[in-house]
DNA sequence: CTCCGTGCAAAAAATTTGCAACTCA
DNA sequence: TGAGTTGCAAATTTTTTGCACGGAG
């Protein structure tokens, strides 16, 4: 039995091809930071020889977020962009001289967005921060 | 010569009535802080007696953004809000429960953002953070 | 065998574009 | 006047939904 197979029993999901082969996709390319679209995913896909519709890509991400398994972005333009969610938080830094994103993590500022959704009545469920930076002395 | 007329003049666009009428829409409500879309927009516009096209308010904005009087912002699912750009710096929190956004700014945070990018040989430039949360049940 | 899930096509929703008419400087 | 701008409609793009068939348990 897959990796895949059991990451989708565990969600109740049943472990049907098109379910398995998108949620392979996405850990293909966790480590490439590549945050994939419905579309990249469903090109992928077709390329791969699999015989998918586009509709079932994007019913599947909806529910693998609502399992949590997947995590929905709406950094870029005009579409949603997907990634497993992994254990370990990070948020990003990219550098304005040639795009490299920097991966890092806060615990002084994690803390602190707690406290301020929390100073105003509300439990902090997740953010997003990005830091634009440039190199000093370039 | 009106507020909207002159900052328009800065830009270099020219002083039309749906660019005035646009931004005095997204200047009236800047201090509610709510951010609207084009549709919001549109609407207001409609409902305020302007004879504007929804195609024009998306061109205006588009304009206004590259123009660097208004950001653009996809913290929403399906689609973009926008803001005026004022001098003061803030950070923005969305409600799981309704989507109402709020404004916050706080300078432990921003402190230690600079410092972050400064440790890695950067210099900060800008950043975004949105913090999404859900009310505390009681 | 029974549902749950799928593909397809069509619908919605969000945004962009082509173009003739219009308007501000 | 005349380049820049607009409204409208149609085109695109992204995502969702209805429905009959098909496959997993």
């Amino acid at each position: 039995m897959s990796n895949q197979n059991k990451e989708l029993k565990k969600t109740g999901l049943k472990a049907t091809l098109p379910r398995i082969r998108i949620l392979e996709v996405l850990e293909l390319t966790k480590n490439e930071e590549a945050h994939m679209s419905a579309e990249d995913i469903y090109k992928e896909l077709l390329a791969a020889g699999d015989d998918v519709g586009l509709a079932t890509v994007y019913r599947v991400l909806t529910q693998f977020e609502s399992a949590g398994i997947v995590k929905k972005h709406n950094f870029e333009e005009g579409h949603a962009v997907y990634e497993v969610i992994s254990d370990d938080h990070h948020d990003h830094m990219v550098s304005l001289d040639d795009g490299t994103i920097y991966e890092f993590n806060d615990d002084l500022i994690e803390q602190r967005q707690k406290e301020i959704a929390q100073e105003r009545g509300f439990e902090l469920v997740e953010h997003s921060m990005v830091l634009y930076v440039r190199k000093i002395n370039s």
